[in-house]
DNA sequence: CACAGTATCCGAAACGTTTCGGAATTGTCT
DNA sequence: AGACAATTCCGAAACGTTTCGGATACTGTG
């Protein structure tokens, strides 16, 4: 069982003071190259290693950033966070960063969570995710000298840096596709609607049927939790309609397979009786039988992106760049089936 | 720009001593209910949260485990690393615990990253995993008071818990399971050897053919280095020898992915032409064309047991658990092809 | 009324580091 | 010789918390 060395140890062993100790170590110029030496040979042999919490104490950097995963369960199972993780971990690795991993419920405790982080000090920066249109986590953080970067925008009024991904753009395009191989009857399983992205795919789902003269029946859509087994439950919801939808296209490529599941079960040909459109494009989708047909979202980059923003807020690197907003991208795969008839809705 | 509180702050607000706002916030009862009261407000008023760092200089919990990913370049985006990191991060979350991620190369100065988590005091236990068979990581952190646990065995004499998969007991099944199919040539894609399961595989491997009678030609054993690109390469190797094998089995799905890859660009047909047995049962073995037949490890589940270990340890409850080695499950699909004539080998 | 016992509070030290301001020594320039 | 600068070192305070060892005042008891 070793002593744990400490700047005071040190200077016990080489009779020069702590002070001398510190700046010996910190590089600092004022102290005799000899001094020097001996100081460093004295660490060297007690193995020293800073005190981090120390350190912190005189407010100095952590060298860690703070990933808080908003969700009901722990959740880091979930691949599009596990693609959000990599991504952040992986550029934070490569600065030298650690990354501290949290998980928290969207409930109004929830900010203590942050507060926990920001006044205890524990990173040097924080990466938000899964934004709500109204968001207290932006509020709050903005008030703070903490830096933070954001996954996906809200109307909450600050000024922060952010990237997102069009979902108006990109449900109205997926829309479209189902439209175009002949669908009228098209129902949509929505994530809660207090979700920034939420609130865009809606608009984007409904701009593009109106385009098109398609009413959406408000049966055709179903508010689902993000995971498999809603998804699974809001398919038996929907395919149990009187008047059943030809397509279901859902908030999250994790709902489809639950759709896609459910619909296996029944019986039915995935593309041919019911096409399936997720959104994410998470490794399984590709996978998955037939392949789901999908808006392709680069999370991994983002991720990566994200983390490169922050670390250059931290180092206050100039940066006139506020908010990124990309286009996903289609990927057409089974489940949306063959070109059909165009036969009465 | 809100100032932070701080039990001064407090402190100063109420009148009462720092020692007083310390007191009645920890709940001690040597302090008067009314005072507690008027502190309580306070802190609810000036929102407090205390200091981590300051804290945890008087020697209390962090409240976070640490998990430092031993690998070549950043490596989150391994499916069987963010198996695990689930695994382990939604056990801690359970316990109210954070996760501090890191990654480090197995270089000589991997150790002072171990070094900088102890002496720094940044968490309160750490979780190892990928061990050596002489493994210096476990050295040092035996002689220290932090708590650790570790999946994968060493030969390392020391006292610690761990768990494993039988590693030689899954490699023998493996390959009898392709020589049950009426195979003769079996090559094996090795992890680096210094790895303890890796030596353990390649026992399992090597009695298991031996037990049957059938040799192992020197060019049939290729070391790969865990990643697809490697299993690629080293199929490449073993497909271009003069008598190529009929038989694949790699260290870890990874390898096997990329050995299917390259034997799907070389227009061999998997499992018909070419059998390939992976280890692991990562989740794009299941859903690759052809399925992959591998050895199932639950990393997940080691992943939670692990830390439930640690936390138990972490708070002292008492265990003479020590190791625990599980047997992998045998999980056969389409790569394993159908039985063969036995013609010569 | 003296005493112990209890309830309530607080000063000061400690954790290990960084940093401000200055002290002591030596050398350099008129 | 005197003034001045450079070099090298250090004491003390600060960061925010916990905790030890009392101090004070109030209660009831005989």
């Amino acid at each position: 069982m070793m002593r744990t060395a400490t700047l005071k140890s040190i200077s016990k062993a080489t009779g020069f003071s702590v002070t001398t100790v510190s700046r010996a170590l910190g590089g600092f110029d004022d102290v005799n190259d000899d001094t020097r030496r001996i100081i460093l040979e004295e660490a060297q042999r007690q193995s020293y290693e800073p005190n981090l919490q120390a350190r912190l104490l005189q407010g100095m950097r952590s060298q860690t950033i703070g990933l808080i995963i908003p969700a009901y369960g722990p959740r880091f199972s979930d691949p599009f966070f596990s693609q959000f993780v990599a991504g952040v971990g992986n550029q934070a690795a490569i600065a030298g960063f650690d990354l501290l991993l949290s998980t928290h419920a969207p409930t109004p405790d929830e900010l203590d969570t942050y507060r926990r982080m920001v006044a205890g000090r524990r990173v040097d920066g924080l990466i938000l995710s899964r934004t709500r249109l109204h968001d207290a986590r932006i509020e709050y953080l903005a008030q703070t000298t903490m830096p933070f970067v954001v996954f996906g925008r809200t109307q909450t009024p600050a000024d922060y840096v952010y990237i997102d991904v069009d979902g108006y753009q990109g449900q109205a395009e997926l829309t479209e596709h189902f439209i175009s191989l002949g669908h009228q009857r098209i129902a949509y399983i929505t994530p809660p609607q207090y979700l920034t992205f939420s609130y865009f795919r809606m608009q984007g789902f409904q701009d593009a049927m109106a385009r098109h003269g398609l009413s959406i029946p408000t049966d055709y859509v179903v508010e689902g939790d993000l995971t498999e087994s809603s998804g699974y439950a809001a398919a038996s919801t929907l395919l149990q309609l009187e008047n059943p939808p030809t397509v279901i296209m859902t908030g999250n490529d994790l709902m489809a397979l639950g759709v896609i599941s459910y619909a296996l079960n029944r019986g039915l040909r995935v593309g041919d009786e019911l096409a399936v459109g997720g959104f994410d494009d998470i490794p399984p989708a590709e996978h998955v039988h037939p392949g789901l047909t999908t808006m392709h979202q680069p999370i991994y980059q983002i991720g990566q992106h994200l983390t490169q923003a922050l670390l250059d807020l931290i180092e206050k690197k100039p940066s006139d760049q506020r908010g990124i907003l990309m286009p996903p991208k289609l990927i057409v795969r089974g489940s949306s089936g063959e070109v059909r008839p165009n036969k009465r809705g």
